[in-house]
DNA sequence: AGCGATTTGTACGTATGTATG
DNA sequence: CCATACATACGTACAAATCGC
């Protein structure tokens, strides 16, 4: 079936009657997400009109409007005067390296950083990373170390949905060496990542982590989460990072979002 | 004038042919920041209810409701359903300090801080702030306690031009306590703030450092540097803190900006 | 430069649903 | 049950930006 066909069908499960709960634009958007989560629209592509999804969907203007705002107001799609609705791009502003970002001894550089994939399997029950990704989903893990500028190695355990991040479940573990996660991810994921959130703590390494990375037991290290989303709602991945004691910082950078209006 | 009044009267302005071009769903919201920002309604009041809006301003119901939808997804608002739109509670708003984002239990909530400030001298020579505030530049550093949740305390060390924020150097030292400075800084100085930089690593403690919060010698903590910028190259202002072993998390959020320009 | 077609942006007025007290 | 007040939704109208002819 062509592309063209399957973006209408997937509109065809709002004529049903409402199982969920939800308000109309509440699953009018969910249901672009999904179309743009499987790829039916690409970043770029542009969306139908306003006027064309009132014909395709059960719904009044005013409806369609709100949901394609909201996504609007979350990063997923951009809409231009006059000429219609894009899925946003996912070149990505934010900074290189998303993660790690350790700076050089000028205060400027961001150091490079070396990454090698030890394996992955599929996690099952409950775990840290079910908070963020969900308790029913399939989840993957791959665990990676990280070499930042062969100064030191940082251990890191990446979660994602196998399902959302496929072909990352189904690359050889060869090819995953020293691939950058960021570029596989938007590259192979339709979901441009509008946000990332870490969390940062001091901790005590349990013996695992500390074998892994040539420690000493019950060394204090920095723990390191990072959450990274697609809108506000749905969690692309969910990663950790094992920092031991090292003499470089790590840097975060934070934008005000420049408010409309107010 | 008594409250009422004035609540009324605010709305008058909206009757005046537009100079601004701003539509008018931002106009009101304008106008209600502003009566909440001058205190005619204070946190916890109840806004006018919609309906009412209708009738004090010259607006239709729909743009009202977007008005008050747009406040309460800012957090300036909390609107209840059956019951009324509330100015949020100032705990609620005081929208994630800018530094010392800790996170609660629950995953979401951010842990409220308290502050002491303990001293302010000037600072001359060269010194950890020379980098990002020039060398020949009048220099303010502000000592301060913070504490977190009453869980466990932060010492800090604030830096900023003297000059540029004048007003904090003039500002009596009562009046600091408690204070937040993000507002003090986006109240008294007249720069926006547009990008936050965080630096963090774990280190020892000096002992000065350990003195101050009640720590054993050579603790190993975290140290956070923040430097704050007002477009790409003034900074305002720079920051240390020195946060002692706990178990909370500090959050870093980054978000890739909404994309108006394409 | 102008004009029409397309498409998003704002706004109105109305109707109905639903939570609260 | 009722009044109040927010929440969703509809249909319509017009304004403004963009593009192609």
């Amino acid at each position: 079936m062509n592309t063209e066909a399957r973006r209408i069908e997937i509109f065809e499960g709002l004529r049903q009657p409402d199982r969920s709960g939800l308000p109309k634009y509440q699953r009018l958007t969910n249901v672009l997400v999904d179309g743009i989560s499987r790829g039916l629209w690409r970043p770029g592509d542009r969306l139908p009109a306003e006027e064309e999804l009132t014909e395709l969907t059960p719904y009044s203007l005013g409806t369609v409007q709100r949901a394609l705002r909201h996504l609007a107001e979350q990063g997923l799609v951009v809409r231009q005067h006059g000429l219609g609705s894009f899925v946003a791009e996912m070149r990505r502003r934010l900074q290189d390296p998303w993660h790690c970002r350790f700076i050089g001894d000028d205060g400027v550089s961001v150091l490079p950083i070396y990454t090698k994939a030890i394996h992955r399997i599929e996690v099952t029950g409950k775990g840290s990373w079910t908070k963020y990704l969900g308790a029913g989903s399939r989840v993957m893990r791959v665990d990676r170390m990280i070499n930042v500028n062969e100064e030191f190695d940082i251990f890191s355990r990446f979660y994602a949905d196998r399902t959302l991040l496929a072909r990352l479940w189904n690359t050889p573990m060869e090819r995953l060496h020293g691939a950058n996660f960021k570029e596989l991810i938007t590259k192979q994921c339709q979901l441009p990542i509008t946000q990332i959130t870490h969390l940062v703590r001091v901790e005590r390494f349990d013996s695992e982590v500390c074998g892994m990375l040539e420690v000493p037991k019950n060394t204090n290290g920095m723990f390191m989460r990072a959450i990274a989303n697609a809108g506000h709602n749905l969690t692309v991945y969910y990663q950790e990072f094992f920092i031991p004691p090292n003499n470089r910082s790590l840097q975060f950078l934070e934008q005000t979002p420049s408010s409309p209006g107010l």
